[in-house]
DNA sequence: GCGACAG
DNA sequence: ATCTTGTCGC
């Protein structure tokens, strides 16, 4: 993957990488899912720092994790955290973890958005298209956009988040009180697809069992790295 | 110019 | 993203 000098030049590739999202399909026959999910040092311990990036491989016959990959790097090292920008300093790692799994997953579940970015690619419909796979983007925060109403207080319920009058994704409430997640396709998958998709994975928390997983894996492995 | 702002 | 025990609420 190919970092970009400035933002000016991130965002014209972004545009470029958007137009070869393909929005539609299901997730019907996989059964190999990668969930990812990064972890950073604290802002405070400037100069030295791992960031660890994780690829949870879930099997969703079994619904268990069956192997966990990690790639690290010094955060220093990294391209920065801007938001919109996120894909050039977490996907990198993303893929050395990726290509370090036994088995390859046949499609992706990202901490970050999907489609519901200003310029049509979060970091899970940027991982889609580079290696053209269904991906689908769950963040725990809002990016950009505008939910379409307010969301109940159910777990199950949702709402739509729109750009300008057109759907992006959706704010959904995994859990009763709990804050919203919010789900856009990313790649090879349809809206209502992504938003089916994530209501059948396990889970009692407000993430998704694969994506807690990976979440808490990344922590384990960067502090496991740091002490020795 | 002002507000918003994934991890 | 990360630092963190107990504690309030369903």
């Amino acid at each position: 993957m190919r970092i970009p000098f400035d933002l000016k030049e991130a965002a014209a590739l972004q545009q470029t990488l958007a137009q070869r999202v393909a929005l539609g399909g299901g997730l019907q026959g996989v059964r190999y899912l990668a969930a990812l999910d990064a972890s950073h040092p604290p802002r405070f311990s400037a100069g030295v720092g791992l960031s660890v990036a994780v690829a949870v491989l879930w099997d969703l016959e079994a619904g268990r994790v069956v192997e966990v990959a990690v790639a690290q790097a010094e955060e220093v090292e990294l391209f920065p955290y801007v938001p919109g920008f996120l894909s050039f300093r977490e996907a990198p790692l993303y893929l050395v973890a990726l290509a370090r799994l036994s088995r390859s997953p046949q499609a992706l579940l990202v901490d970050g958005q999907g489609v519901a970015h200003p310029r049509g690619l979060g970091i899970a419909a940027h991982l889609g298209v580079q290696l053209d796979l269904p991906a689908i983007g769950v963040a725990k925060s809002l990016l950009c956009g505008h939910p379409e109403g307010e969301l109940p207080v159910e777990a199950g319920a949702c709402v739509r988040l729109l750009m300008g009058g057109v759907q992006v994704g959706w704010v959904y409430r995994s859990r009763k009180g709990v804050r919203p997640l919010y789900i856009s396709p990313g790649h090879r998958v349809g809206m209502e697809e992504a938003l089916a998709f994530v209501r059948t994975l396990p889970g009692k928390t407000r993430l998704p069992e694969p994506l807690r997983r990976a979440h808490l894996e990344a922590g384990l492995a960067r502090r496991r790295l740091e002490a020795v």
